[in-house]
DNA sequence: ATGGGTTATTGGTCTGACCAGACAAGTAAT
DNA sequence: ATTACTTGTCTGGTCAGACCAATAACCCAT
């Protein structure tokens, strides 16, 4: 039916996805070299070529010359800087994604509020020193803590990107009364009240 | 000094970057073919193809065959639809994104309760006929109508790709209670109840 | 053991070839 | 004149081979 046929170096990627999988490689493994894999998948040394390319400049892979083509932890960062260098300023996606943030960020507060309520709110109160500014940066230590605290790699994972994006194209504002009431609540106050701190 | 020296493909992408630029091109426009851009820029077609297929990868850019390649309307999610299928290797995963996915119809149906409440609760009762089975595909169509009344593309475009991700690993099981709730809580109560049903 | 040169391997790039799909111009049949 | 077919020429899709550049592995002389 409706299939539409599949380009070499598509079908490259997704044996390139199950070899990983299979041999369960971890960032900094060394894929095989491009002759090599070319060989073994029946299919044009250019063609795989196409599809390291691709997911270099996402920064899945990292290529060295005479060395070879190695897994390189998720870099999002590189990602965002090319489609944000092609995609002029998309007005409405901008905004939907600083919506879909403070989504996730919600829900990670949840998380961590039932999870290392206790443990958040200490590493909450270093992170505030004389000097503290309350710009992206501070935003993103911020909530590094709780990320780095609940067990969600994926929402971790797409809060990073989220925040890369956001990052690149707008400033995060919340002010200074934001943070200092989350640390209130996580100490004093019910899960309820962060839902309320959110719908203004 | 640091000058990493840069691959061709990567110099064609900053080329290509400025030939958008300059042109002013919109999508649906047309990029040169490949080997006349190729001769252009002084480098093999291969180069100009490796930098193409990444893109494309990117869902900047389609490409016809026998016609050329053509810009196209960004899609902010396709990025994250070829990171996730890299991404989400990991087994514990399949947990995380029915998560996520409850997630965003949680906060959907506020949304569509503030924006569009009365017709969707309208949409919702066509729903239910004397046989309506309580299956994935009701789940679907259930939260359909509240993705196509609320105004937000990066919110829907995550939901089906959390739906088809679902759709492949496991299955969507609610009672015929949530649904039905739902559609109580449309008619009569206030929005604070969404919450509550989640909680559960 | 160590240093240095040689060799093999790997990615980086280009070229040329051929296929396949799309399309327009030209041509033959009606 | 209209229609249907053929052909030429665009386009991307793919492959094979060649060569360069950088690194790693090896071997040998010291």
């Amino acid at each position: 039916m409706s299939l539409a046929k599949q380009k070499a170096y598509e079908s490259v990627l997704d044996k390139l996805k199950h070899f990983i999988n299979d041999k369960q490689l971890q960032p900094g493994d060394k894929l095989p070299s491009e002759r090599e894999f070319a060989e073994q998948l029946g299919v044009g040394r250019s063609s795989v070529r196409e599809a390291l390319r691709a997911i270099e400049l996402l920064g899945l892979i990292e290529t060295r010359q005479g060395e070879g083509t190695f897994l390189r932890e998720y870099q999002s960062l590189s990602t965002v800087r090319v489609l944000s260098s092609f995609i002029l300023q998309e007005q409405h996606t901008v905004e939907e994604v600083g919506d879909l943030r403070r989504l996730v960020e919600k829900e990670a507060l949840k998380l961590a509020f039932k999870q290392t309520r206790q443990l958040v709110s200490e590493q909450w109160l270093q992170l505030f020193t004389e000097e503290t500014t309350f710009d992206t940066d501070h935003h993103y230590l911020f909530f590094q803590v709780v990320f780095k605290n609940i067990e969600h790699p994926l929402l971790q994972k797409l809060w990073h990107f989220l925040m890369d994006f956001s990052h690149h194209t707008d400033f995060i504002q919340y002010n200074k009364e934001f943070y200092q009431d989350l640390i209130y609540i996580f100490k004093h106050n019910t899960i309820e009240i962060i839902e309320d701190l959110y719908e203004k």
